[in-house]
DNA sequence: ACCAATAATGAAATCGGTTTCCAAAGTGTT
DNA sequence: AACACTTTGGAAACCGATTTCATTATTGGT
């Protein structure tokens, strides 16, 4: 007697109705290759038993997995989840799942994560670090697409957004507002969205005929207790800022606080701009002026352009810089 | 010639090292089977070819996938950021890989994700919603460990927190700062975590001779708008509430905001007290008192019991409740 | 009604590992 | 030196699909 415990296979299916493992699989991926008559057949059988193809096999056969994997520093940043949701979205769409890692910005963990593509767990990564974690034979790199901070491989498919004109914009929104004394809350300076943005802060505030003295600056890590940190090291320098730029609205969280508990009101005494978008920013104290980013889009534009690569068409473009809007709130306001 | 682009498989690694397929393979996952003279020989084959086994043939192989399924209905939410982060780390240290799904609490996807069980393609699935997605065949129920929002069918091992004590701690709290006019903004009824804060919620005030009508009670969803939407509500009702308990965080932010917008003072005019204990709450205006659920931990012990169920040692427990804590802030004060 | 062209199907090879089964080599005991 | 027992390693089966190649059935044209 068979032990029904097994899984049902394909044989079992073509057993059942008549025709060869050969039939059933073209009917499940190529119907129109199949006689409609044995095609029902086939159909009343594999509904009826409620059978499902292994898709391991399959993708062995096949020499791909359709998986794609995530690697991000910190799924805890709320900047991360609209772009994961899209980016599985679009992968589902597509016949796709996605893998998720949560790599703590720590370099071991993004090497051995790279390894499920060498393992051909996944056909390629979306990657939101500046350190690219495989090595490129010969030209041929391996389906890989980096987004939100960006490598220097010219080879590399990135998707991001332009960091310098985010920081100048929101320099110049401060400006316009009629403040000088404006102070820059940064990220780790390896960073490449941090340099960048500083970069524009840099050049708006020379365009119009503002110093920048290096105490106006703070580098922190982008997370709420870096913000917190960061005002509490600015405004106890002398010449305190009137303005703070922070470059993510995490940081931005803590420097609300921050200021709040030394005393000053927002935007009264220091308006605060900063930059990502993050949903929660609109119910903030105040709600939080910030140069948003297309968070769903950065992601499902990762998502179609990495599924490109694997399915053989590479985008002509190397790199894809989406628009970004400063939505002003409550927390910027005439000096 | 042979072309270079194909992937080294184990069968050159066995040539190049004058040994057979089963060899390297004993040298890869059962090493003390093997001399230790090969196994040196192969091991410096493996390291000098960069050679990785292929891990869907070994899936294929083995008959698991060493893939588990975290379906969620929003990664937005902040409070899944943490569990999903720890059952990935969890489930990472035991060899397996985590599949995300944003199922947007939509029946459909979460049905199509758990045919991800049915083609083998993960050994498991954690679900955060009720809806268990799988037909139970016979007692033989797949691994599937039921998080967070807790289902009613018996069989399935479930991890969360006692939501009938959170409900009763937080409104006596509330009570024992004085005050006696409270307002629940509960989630949607239909939700068994919602249901049993708010049978706390009835359970505290009559233990306290407190009545409870109708009209303190708002079903939200546990969002942001719905926690603006709920205050509004129940601030034009009669009787005006002097705190309220809100029975998630997110929402809470969105109470924190629309009482600023109507003019109230947090904690001096309405005490505000909620649950989750993301880490963004000790950020707000005011920090947000909260009972914290202790969302690592729950996410560790979730993809330990399905690893646990995976391999073949089912826990004795069915339901596992953990921990909560709460964390008293500056957004509830004495009446 | 016959032949060529086309459609429908099956047998077997294949993907790349793991595992079973067996043979060969080594070890130890008396 | 003979025998039992343990190590070590290879050949081949196997996991469950897809795909190639060959064969058989249909169809259409004249």
């Amino acid at each position: 007697m068979k032990h029904s415990a097994d899984a049902i296979a394909m044989q079992d299916i073509a057993t059942q109705a008549g025709v060869s493992k050969a039939t059933v699989s073209r009917v499940l991926n190529n119907p129109g290759r199949v006689s409609l008559k044995t095609r029902d057949k086939v159909l009343a059988v594999v509904a009826e038993m409620g059978y499902a193809p292994n898709k391991i096999a399959s993708s062995l056969r096949q020499g791909r997995s359709r998986n794609i994997a995530v690697m991000l520093p910190d799924i805890t940043n709320p900047y991360f989840a609209p772009v994961v949701r899209s980016i599985e979205q679009t992968a589902m769409q597509r016949g796709y799942s996605v893998i998720l890692n949560d790599t703590q910005d720590n370099p071991a963990l993004e090497q051995s994560f790279a390894d499920l593509l060498h393992s051909r767990q996944v056909d390629g990564i979306i990657t939101n670090s500046a350190r690219i974690p495989v090595s490129v034979r010969g030209d041929a790199l391996p389906p890989i697409i980096n987004a939100s901070e960006l490598c220097d491989n010219d080879h590399v498919v990135k998707v991001g957004v332009d960091n310098f004109a985010i920081g100048r914009e929101a320099t110049e929104h401060l400006i316009g507002l009629g403040h000088t004394h404006i102070a820059a809350l940064a990220g780790p300076a390896r960073l490449n969205s941090s340099e960048r943005r500083l970069q524009g802060f840099y050049q708006a505030m020379q365009a119009h005929g503002l110093a920048v003295a290096e105490h106006q600056i703070y580098y922190g890590d982008y997370s709420t207790e870096s913000g917190v940190a960061g005002v509490k090291a600015l405004m106890q320098r002398k010449q305190r800022p009137t303005a703070i730029f922070c470059f993510g609205d995490l940081a931005a969280i803590g420097a609300l606080h921050a200021l709040r508990e030394l005393g000053y009101q927002v935007p009264d005494d220091v308006s605060v701009v900063s930059v990502d978008g993050i949903a929660l920013g609109a119910y903030l104290a105040p709600p939080l002026t910030t140069v948003a980013q297309p968070l769903a889009l950065i992601g499902e534009r990762c998502a179609q352009l990495l599924l490109d690569i694997i399915e053989g068409s590479p985008p002509q473009a190397r790199t894809h810089l989406l628009p970004h809007t400063l939505i002003i709130r409550q927390s910027t306001a005439p000096r």
